[in-house]
Formats: structure tokens, C-alpha cells, sequence
DNA sequence: CCTACCGATCGGTAGG
DNA sequence: CCTACCGATCGGTAGG
């Protein structure tokens, strides 16, 4: 059902009648454009960036076939938005973790279990349709795109990596830092591929094996 | 270069001149329609599927656009039998590891590292784009169709599980089978995601890393 | 396999 | 944001 169109607005002495005429700030522009965003993550996730068109976004958004591109330039802008958005969760989850009073104090190996913990919660949230995007529409990107990505996601790697030099150190880690980095995130990332959400509240569970699995220790050393 | 036309077959009790006429087995029919398979293949692998027009593939293999129909009937079939292409090919490697002489003799973590090193070589293989297909576009696939394939899939993963169930029994491994089969294939299956080709014979040094970082042993013990 | 073609769909735009 | 529309492209087919 369309809002009713907003009537004139007279003289600013008078007192408008009937709702106002409002700005585009004022107008619900905002959550327009976020509802764009959010049902693009979504048909992106479920169907592909190059399978999704963008009237399968309008509709999902509940607009006509031409609006997205007052919000968006071009299919390919959405698609960058998506997945600057997915990273930005994703880095403020990590970031947080890192921020934790008691971080630094934390053994090397809970650190990264909470490392696990949080990336496997945000990439798989059922909620959350940006990060996931991130990981499997790369190639949709063009080139300056994927460099302008491809800073960020080393910035999430990185908060990773003083956890992983300090098994690395300790002799938990069968493997170089960097290897180790790509081998687990890759074993974390794929699990888009067969986690069944529907069996809630076994992320915990599922961080608990990779952890126990990566390293050279059982994980329960160190707990409080 | 076009081959030059088929010349009519005359009498069959005369000589036949120039080149004789074919039947559709002798003809080439079966190498075009495995150069469409191939560069199919090559396609998808670099574009994915959605983004890869039956045109494209067409003009890949020097035919027209239209060509493609005649050996296939849709896109989606040719995108099938690619991807059954695909795990033949590495069921087969993975069989053929499994029916070594020494296999049943050799320790279930040197098992496991040739499976881990069959699984890379087949998936990293510049030359063969179909196993690659098979892990990144089941979501293109039809309902009946994944499930088709994933019977194969299936029997693959199956090759796995005894050395898997060895090393746990053994205490090698940090989680149950199941979770372990997922998370180390996952971990290989992303390597396609960051794995450089021309940094040529370093597959050698990932499987042992992978088998390092995964196993609670160093990898090494039990080798001749 | 090619030629010639069709109906449908797609990303995007002009103008309000 | 909608209306109305465009040019290009796409999967697929008929007929040979």
C-alpha cells in the first residue's frame, strides 16, 4: 500500500494541514535505502549476485523496477555496499573481542577461540546476510573494488594474527602463521556451505571442535 | 580454421575420393562436444555459472551461438555434466590412493596426507577446471539435480573416512570424524580462494601443512 | 553443426 | 520514489 501523497505545503505562517511535506532527510530515505541493502545481502546469499536482478531486489523491497537506482548508481554500487557493510560487522566483532579488559590476559588459545567464536557467529547468523557475501562474491567485483575490499579484509585478518604468532611461539600450532591463518579461516569459512542454522546454539559447540582440532593442545588449558 | 567440408559419399563398391564422409561417432562430435565441456568448465570456474553465457562458451569452442544445443540439451545440463565430470575425476584419484599395494600397510596419518594431497592436486590443477565447479556452483543447480550429485559426494567423502576414523581411535585428531571431515575439507576446498598456481609445486608443502596443523602428531612419524 | 530468428528479460534512464 | 521506456542481451528453437 503507497503512503498517500504529501499534500502542498502553504504559506510558512499558516499552520500546514494534513502531514507535512518532508525532506528527503526527513522522508524515510534512510531506511528505504537500508531496506535495499538488506534484501540485496539476502537475495545475493540465497541466489548469487549474477543470478539476483535488481527488479528481485525492487520487489523484495517492495518499490518498482526502476528505484533501486535512485539509491544505488548501479547493481555493481549495491553489490560494494553489501560487502562493505558485511566487513564492517565483521571487523567491529573482532575489534570488540580484541577490546575485552581482559584480553590481553586471556592464554593465546582462548583468544582465539573467541576469535572463532565471533566470525563463525557473524558469518553465520541467519539474521545476517552481509558477511557471507563478502566471502563467495569477490569475483563479482570489479578490480578496483576488490583492492578497495581487499584492505579491509586484511584488517580483519590482522587482529587475528598476534593470537596466532603466540601459539605459533608456544608450539600449538602445527603449522607458519600464515598458513595456519589461511587454512583455518578457510575451514571456519566454509562452513556457509553445511551449517544447518536451524540447530540453534551449536556455533559453540562448533567453535569448541575447530579450536580443539587447530591445535597442538586440548583447549581447555588456561580457562578460568 | 573451419575443417573443409565432407565430401559425398559415391558408391560404396567405388574408391571413395577425398575425405569420406562421417557418421556422427566418427565424426569429431564427440571431441566438440568435450571442447564445449572443457571451456564450459574453464568459464564457469572463472565467472561462475550466471555470469557465463551459452555464448560465451560457444565462441570459446569456435561454434555459434546457437551450436551448444545441439549436444546439450540447456545450460543447465552442460552445467551437470561438468560438474559430474568433476567429481569422476576425483572419485577416481581418490580411489586409485585407496587402491595402492601399501595402502592398507601405511599409517593412518600418512593415509590421510595422500588423500589431502590428491584432494589439492585435483582441485588446484590449472589444467582442470571441473572439480573447482563441482564445490562453488551447487547452488545453481536444480533440487533433483544436487541431489544427484551429492550421492557422489557422498561416496567421496566416504574414501576419507576410514583414515579418519584410525586417527581417532589413535588420538590424532582434536574432534569427532564428522566435524573433522567437514573442517579439513573446508580448509582445502578454500584454498582455491587464495592458492597461487604459479607458484608451481607447493602443493607438496600444503598438504603437509594442512596434515601438521590438523593432526595432534607431527606428521612425519611412520614414514619410511 | 550453422543460419536466422523469437520472446523474455535485464540494467539502466528521463522526466517528473 | 514511480511511470514509461530503451537498447542490449540471453536461453533456446526451427529448419536445414
Amino acid at each position: 500500500m503507497p503512503p498517500p501523497p504529501a499534500t502542498p505545503d502553504p504559506a510558512p505562517t499558516k499552520r500546514p494541514r494534513g502531514r507535512p511535506r518532508k525532506t528527503a532527510q526527513e522522508r524515510d530515505d534512510g531506511n528505504r535505502r537500508s531496506a535495499l541493502l538488506h534484501h540485496a545481502a539476502q537475495l545475493f546469499r540465497r541466489q548469487g549476485f549474477a543470478a539476483t536482478t535488481t527488479r528481485d531486489i525492487a520487489a523484495a523491497a517492495g518499490m518498482q523496477s526502476g528505484s533501486p537506482f535512485y539509491f544505488f548508481k548501479s547493481k555493481d554500487a549495491l553489490l560494494l555496499a553489501v560487502m562493505e557493510t558485511g566487513i564492517q560487522i565483521a571487523l567491529q566483532r573482532q575489534a570488540h573481542v580484541c577490546q575485552h579488559p581482559e584480553y590481553a590476559r586471556t592464554p593465546a588459545a582462548q583468544q582465539l577461540r573467541q576469535h572463532i567464536h565471533a566470525h563463525l557467529e557473524v558469518l553465520l547468523d541467519p539474521n545476517n546476510d552481509f558477511v557471507s557475501v563478502v566471502l563467495y562474491e569477490q569475483r563479482s567485483l570489479s578490480h578496483s573494488q576488490r583492492k578497495q575490499l581487499g584492505q579491509l579484509i586484511t584488517q580483519y585478518e590482522a587482529l587475528w594474527l598476534p593470537s596466532l604468532h603466540a601459539l605459533h611461539a608456544q608450539g600449538q600450532l602445527g603449522t607458519s602463521v600464515p598458513l595456519a591463518r589461511l587454512l583455518i579461516l578457510g575451514a571456519l569459512n566454509w562452513s556457509v556451505q553445511w551449517y544447518d542454522a536451524t540447530q540453534a546454539s551449536s556455533i559453540d559447540r562448533l567453535a569448541d571442535a575447530a579450536l580443539a582440532l587447530f591445535l597442538r593442545s586440548p583447549g581447555a588449558e588456561g580457562l578460568p
